[in-house]
DNA sequence: TGTGAAACTGCATCGTC
DNA sequence: GACGATGCAGTTTCACA
C-alpha cells in the first residue's frame, strides 16, 4: 500500500468505470502494472466491490430519512429489514438505540406507511433528510492533486 | 425507463466494472443497443456516477458513527464538515438536530478527538456503529430473478 | 430504437529484467 | 514488481431496418 495504491484508489473511487489504460497514463505507469495492482487490491479485499450510484430521484424517490431504531426482538427486526427494499442501509448501533436505518421512499406518506409497520417490533425516532451536502467522500487522501 | 433499463441498473449497481457485451448477453439484446440505453441513463443523471467500494477497515478505519448535531453556525460548520476527511457522508436534516454525519476514523480515540472539534460549534449526539447488516441495498426491483 | 459488420482500442498474458 | 509485445475481447461507428 505506497502512494500509487493511493493514487489508483483515489482515481477508482471517482469514476469506477475508467479503463486500465487511462488509468495507466494518469499515473505514468505500464498497464500491466497497473493491472497487476488492482488485482491485488481486490484480492486483499481493499476494494470491495464497484458500484454504479442512482439517483433516488429520478427513480421516483423523493424521501430519504435516518431512523433510529430500539427493539427487543433483534432476530425479527432483522428479517423484516431484509425484506424491506425501503431499508437501503442496516447498521447495529451502540447507546439508546440499538440500530440505524437509512430508508429511501417515495414520498413522506410512503415513510409513514414504512414506520407504522416497523412499531411492530419497537420504536424509533426518525430524522428526514433535507437535503445532501455530500456523500461518500473518498477515505484515501489523494496521492496528489494532479490527476 | 421499461423493464431493460431496470435490468441494466440493477446489474450495474451490482458490479461496475461489467463489461457492456457481458451485460448484453445477459439481457440479450446487442451491445450498441446496450450501450445507447447506458448513455441515456448516465445523460437523464438516472445514473450519478460510479465508484469503488472501498473497505475502512482494510485502511487502517476502525471506528464508524453517526452523529447528529445541532448548531447555529451552519455556514461555519459546512466549512468544517468540508474541510474534515473524517466526514464521510453530510445531511441537512429536519428536527431537533439540523445536521447527520457519517464519520469514519482510525479509533475511538480519534473519533473522540474529532467530536471535541466539532463542539466549537454546537452538540452532538452520537451513535457508533457496532456492525453493518447490510449497506446500499438496490433502488430498482430487479426486472427478474434469473440474472 | 435496435441490429450486424468493420475498424479501432483496450486487456490478458507471456517472456524478460 | 515492472516493462514491452502480441493475440484476443470489447467498444465505437455506421449503414440499414
Amino acid at each position: 500500500m505506497d502512494r500509487i495504491d493511493h493514487q489508483i484508489l483515489s482515481i477508482i473511487h471517482e469514476n469506477a468505470r475508467i479503463t486500465v489504460s487511462e488509468m495507466s497514463r494518469k499515473i505514468a505507469m505500464s498497464q500491466p502494472a497497473v493491472t497487476e495492482r488492482l488485482r491485488r487490491l481486490e484480492e486483499q479485499g481493499v476494494i470491495a466491490g464497484y458500484r454504479a450510484v442512482l439517483s433516488p430521484s429520478k427513480l421516483g424517490k423523493h424521501t430519504t430519512a435516518f431512523v433510529l431504531f430500539k427493539t427487543n426482538n433483534c432476530k425479527e427486526f432483522e428479517a423484516f429489514g431484509e425484506a424491506s427494499p425501503e431499508i437501503v442501509d442496516l447498521y447495529r448501533t451502540s447507546g439508546e438505540y440499538n440500530y440505524l436505518l437509512k430508508v429511501v421512499t417515495a414520498t413522506g406518506e410512503t415513510l409513514e406507511a414504512f414506520l407504522e409497520r416497523c412499531h411492530a417490533f419497537g420504536f424509533s425516532s426518525t430524522h428526514v433528510v433535507l437535503s445532501t451536502r455530500f456523500e461518500d467522500k473518498s477515505l484515501v487522501a489523494d496521492g496528489d492533486g494532479s490527476n
